[in-house]
DNA sequence: CGTATAGTTGATGTCGTTCAAACCAAGTGG
DNA sequence: CCACTTGGTTTGAACGACATCAACTATACG
């Protein structure tokens, strides 16, 4: 059962095998403070200019746009190590929040290009991270169109689970935003996503510990749920089948 | 009535403006022969190694995934001129088929580089490039996880309309996609979409003229059914406002 | 012309939304 | 220490937009 369990999760981690291209980015931002931001300020606007890149030193950050009325869209997260407005070209087209306490540090555009243009290791990393964002955004655009709640909501869980980040407990997920990002993220409602999350609760799954932490119970069902598996991994998968 | 309605249109081709980043490319793919494909056809797969870039040379062309028993997701369409490809690393995150009957052209993804690398002009264009695409991205996640059916078709109609195809005729849109096309790209169903095309004619905002034509009747309407126009347009804006 | 394929229209169903109320944990102040 | 907020979350009941299933119509094509 367990070894059946870290199979799922491995299978899933492949993705992040490699190290993400942004880390390449680091020694470029150490030139500037860290900037400590209070959770749920901004870090910048969606419409104005977009004169800094920015990196996550430490926190979560989210990014939205706002659409008539109270319609907001979470287009993505981003994590210590991240990079923020690299697929920008003059305006910011999301406006970018603190969702817990952060450091952030800037550079600005110009020199950020004239850094990359300089170095010829920084090019094909920044071209990784474009693609990397790119691949993200289609991943995003295939649980908006074709998911249902239950797995946008497993899809998310899984990539949370998936990112390692420094202090994982086994089994044990963070999730640093409230309900309401998420639903914002995955195209839900807040009830929704707290009516899916209990759902998955009562059926062993993932049982929440707090409001900001998940006990992954069952991963390799979380994997299945989430539409991203195996077309077979239903009844008759031959890697994740018990026995 | 008219100098409203060109209004409306402009501010919405704004963004089209400028010249497609693509078409700085089109000298590396001439190399090679252009490749007729017929409609239907595909030009790469999901999950192979993505050894080439392609350009669309003439015809559209649509990128999908396919996940779990039927549900399809088409990412993009692509036109004349456009690349396809541009922001992969190794695999294939997509099939590609023809629409209509195309002619593809191609060239090796390590020569591409290497013009790119060589090239002092290309790279600028190659990184607006993966940008354009990056945006096109986050405006369709912004589509399939807020807007309703009729916002969806409109702001695709818009789209269509805003991209200046060459013999363009006046008020008429060219949809050369079937219905099912352009609801898997949606998000919706081809039910779905048939009724709020019925439902739009009906309202005299756009009459189909055959399957593959539409005939733009109220493009400020247009403009703002699609969700995209400024907050106070539905009854009190200044620009778009009747007298 | 007749058959195949694409599109439309109608009746019914369902999943997620909406609206409303209860719940819970962490303050705050008497 | 306990009543009373307060903000986030959960739960329930009714509704609605889109999906599904099914019949029908229009268009293309041999």
């Amino acid at each position: 059962m367990l070894m059946q369990n870290n199979q799922a999760f491995e299978n899933a981690e492949m993705a992040n095998d490699a190290i993400h291209a942004a880390q390449s980015f680091s020694s470029l931002f150490l030139m500037s403070a860290a900037e400590p931001v209070a959770a749920g300020k901004a870090i910048c606007w969606e419409g104005d200019k977009a004169k800094h890149l920015f990196q996550v030193e430490e926190g979560v950050v989210r990014l939205h746009r706002i659409i008539g009325e109270g319609r907001r869209v979470i287009t993505a997260f981003h994590f210590a190590g991240d990079l923020i407005g690299a697929s920008l070209q003059s305006d910011f087209l999301f406006t970018a929040e603190a969702v817990t306490d952060c450091k952030i540090r800037r550079i600005s555009r110009k020199s950020f290009h004239e850094e990359v243009a300089r170095s010829n290791a920084l090019g094909p990393a920044f071209i990784s991270l474009l693609c990397e964002e790119a691949a993200a955004a289609h991943e995003q655009m295939v649980l908006l169109s074709k998911k249902n709640a239950e797995e946008r909501l497993c899809s998310f869980i899984v990539k949370l689970a998936t990112r390692r980040h420094p202090q994982a407990r086994q089994g044990l997920v963070r999730v640093p935003m409230n309900r309401q990002d998420i639903a914002d993220h995955l195209g839900l409602t807040i009830e929704t996503v707290s009516r899916t999350i209990s759902k998955l609760a009562s059926r062993n799954i993932v049982v929440p510990e707090g409001r900001h932490d998940l006990r992954i119970v069952n991963p390799a069902r979380l994997v299945q749920l989430s539409g991203d598996a195996d077309d077979f991994s239903g009844n008759s998968c031959h890697r994740v089948k018990l026995h």
